[in-house]
RNA sequence: GCCACCUUAGCUCAGCUGGUUAGAGCGGCUGUUUUGUAAACAGUAGGUCGUCGGUUCGAAUCCGACAGGUGGCUCCA
């Protein structure tokens, strides 16, 4: 029973369960020799997994809901019993449910089914458990379920696919068949219509037509190719996150992508990466490696030279590309890649000087998500009592104590985790959340106390001893293509002015000389204001071309003839989402052009028009 | 990597159970038109139907392998 399960009001909760018992009666008495695993309730539904001797495909879940609801239509009682363990192991060893067996097994010696309990680890005196029974389908169950299967609201087979038994890749392979599920037809509509939406929205798709980015089976997947358009909207970011940065202090360094495996072993990385690349040389015997990160070759940077305490915080950024060989079928679009980007940085710190470079980054993130127009919350993640955290256990306190009070100083929107931070130290993550109500972790703050140590980093303090600095990760966008994608499907791909790879396009009333001359001259004043302008000359319609420069999502769209040459006026036609108020007035063209430049330059989320 | 599904023109997709020269819309190109705020008209070029192998008189269609893609593989009676 999941977290999440239980985060849903009781009745939601118990027609979901439910209808996974209904499932698994339907798929018994369609297949023969069903072999049950576990059906429990997730997110917005259920599945129940099954050992088969054929395999089922999608179109088979017209048939399994049609016998569902012969099954709901039936309205039968959930029958609940409660036996002996001993019995109900006999029960089970009748019916030739071996998984079932095993759950019962789990519950003898460890008074549990989590996978994750040890053996003998506070064993609960259970000595009955329950089965359910609706018409002649009974299941061994904790409970949790409607009156009856005529009240399970309304429901939809959605996907099947491939489920370990218990999540382990050493156990057999079972067949998950997931459902939706809501309380009435209306909100699984509804929900079906947000799913819809989702994929509408698909940066993939977006980035198709929007020409933003394409992969080449020749460069290999994972390994995204960014087109002009997308080049844009990524320089733009990755700028913004730099002048954020160059603000509070930090200095842009750079290193090469490659470097010896002997860097990564040092710093702990290489044992933890096994989903590197390795770079052999032909001249050498050294063994490389593309870097995975860029913390080692901060460190190195760092480590050149003795600091004093009066230089320090040092603190250096680079936006740099990172590779990982990520397993294949994780690989998708920008979000899941095996080169990506981030707007990486590090500060070398004393122990006193924490507090003010987390406020100071904290507040980086906060402009960063207010210029984008994204909700964020902080999830501050601490240590538990477990053995694999490193350091001293004060520094720890310490810090911890410092991520709090920081969080309460900026009036974060935040909640505290145990168990969650990394092995070298506690952290920050920022969880945005996108148009649809998505969550995604993009920006972090991370405190090491680790690397230093490993890395015997130091500076001499004001008494001439010398002392550890603290090290602080970040990251404003996180990966830069991976921000990318939940980026576009927030926006649908309505960039904001500064983002919009073309920010005006100019559209002809025809191709007659003058009009073209006079269309050129706006495009020349406007590269000459750094704004992005494109020209719709094709010999169509008016219409058409206004068409195209709508379907491209350009933010402003300037029709001009022998109007706008007598008076040299142009009336901007405005993307309706950027508009704040309708009045299309006509602006000089060199007005219009400057108010759009410094639109930009000030990174607005609506049109000053 | 594992399970299921998919792969036909640059894009979106037809092509029924194997049967003449594989189709459409958009986009591209050429021409006509010279257009005033979300799609003018006509013509035309694009495809060894993902790759390799097999079955067959005959394969886009059936079978197999491989490659690439999509959804999932975290939710524990």
């Amino acid at each position: 029973m999941g977290e999440n399960g239980r985060k849903q009001p009781d009745s939601l909760y118990k027609q979901r369960h439910s209808l996974a018992h209904i499932l698994a009666y339907a798929v018994g008495d369609i297949y023969q020799n069903v072999k049950y695993g576990v059906g429990p309730v997730i997110d917005n539904g259920f599945f129940y997994d099954f050992d088969l001797d054929e395999t089922i495909s999608e179109d088979d879940l017209g048939k399994i809901e049609k016998r569902m609801q012969e099954i709901i239509n039936k309205d039968y009682k959930f029958d609940r019993e409660e036996i002996e363990l001993s019995a109900a192991k006999e029960r089970i060893k009748k019916q030739e449910q071996p998984y079932k067996e095993e759950l019962i097994n789990d519950i003898l010696t460890k008074g549990s089914t989590d996978i994750y309990a040890e053996e003998g680890e506070d064993i609960e005196s259970v000595d009955k458990v329950s089965f359910y029974t609706i018409g002649d389908f009974s299941d061994l169950c904790r409970g949790g379920h409607a009156k009856s299967t005529g009240k399970v609201g309304a429901f939809k087979l959605t996907k099947i696919s491939g489920a370990y038994w218990r999540g382990n890749e050493k156990n057999p392979q079972m067949q998950r068949i997931y459902g939706v599920a809501f309380e009435t037809q209306k909100e699984l509509d509804e929900y079906l219509q947000l799913v819809e939406e989702a994929k509408n929205r698909d940066h993939r798709k977006l980035g198709r037509e929007l020409d933003l980015f394409t992969v080449s089976d020749l460069v290999g997947s994972g390994l995204p190719l960014m087109t002009p358009r997308g080049a844009v909207l990524r320089e733009e970011l990755a700028r913004y996150s730099q002048e954020l940065q160059a603000a509070q202090g930090f200095e842009r360094v750079w290193s090469p992508h490659i470097a010896k495996t002997t860097l990564y072993e040092k710093s702990g990385h290489y044992q933890k990466f096994p989903e590197r690349f390795e770079v052999s040389s032909i001249e050498s015997n050294d063994k490389f490696m593309m870097k995975p990160m860029n913390c080692p070759h901060h460190i190195q940077i760092f480590a050149r030279r003795p600091w004093s305490y009066r230089d320090l915080p040092v603190r250096y950024m680079e936006n740099t590309t990172n590779y990982r060989d990520e397993k294949h079928g994780e690989l998708h679009g920008l979000s899941r890649i095996r080169s990506l980007s981030q707007d990486d940085g590090h500060v070398f710190c004393s122990e006193e000087d924490i507090e003010s470079e987390v406020s100071a980054i904290v507040g980086m993130v906060k402009d960063m998500y207010k210029s984008l127009d994204m909700k964020f919350y902080a999830r501050l993640s601490y240590r538990d009592s477990s053995s694999i955290y490193l350091g001293d256990k004060k520094l720890w306190a310490k810090a911890e104590n410092i991520l709090a009070k920081v969080a309460k100083t900026e009036k974060l929107d935040f909640m505290e985790e145990v168990g969650e931070a990394a092995f070298y130290g506690p952290k920050i993550d920022f969880m945005v959340n996108d148009s649809l109500g998505r969550e995604w972790q993009c920006a972090t703050i991370q405190l090491d106390f680790v690397q230093p140590e490993r890395f015997d980093l130091s500076y001499v303090d004001s008494n001439g001893a010398e002392k550890r600095p603290v090290m602080v990760h970040k990251a404003l966008l996180g990966s830069i293509e991976r921000f990318m994608s939940v980026y576009i499907e927030h926006t649908a791909g309505r960039f904001p002015v500064w983002l919009a790879p073309e920010q005006i396009r100019v559209i002809t009333v025809n191709q007659e000389q003058k009009t073209v001359r006079f269309a050129e001259s706006i495009v020349e004043k406007a590269k000459e204001l750094d704004v992005r302008i494109g020209l719709g000359n094709d010999n169509e319609s008016v219409g058409k071309k206004i068409r195209s420069s709508e379907v491209w999502k350009v933010p402003y769209t300037v029709v001009v003839g022998e109007k706008e040459i007598q008076s040299g006026e142009v009336t901007p036609r405005i993307r309706n989402d950027l508009e704040v108020q309708k009045s299309h007035s006509p602006y000089k063209i060199e007005d219009f052009l400057k108010t759009v430049a410094n639109e930009a330059r000030s990174r607005a989320s609506k049109t000053s028009l």
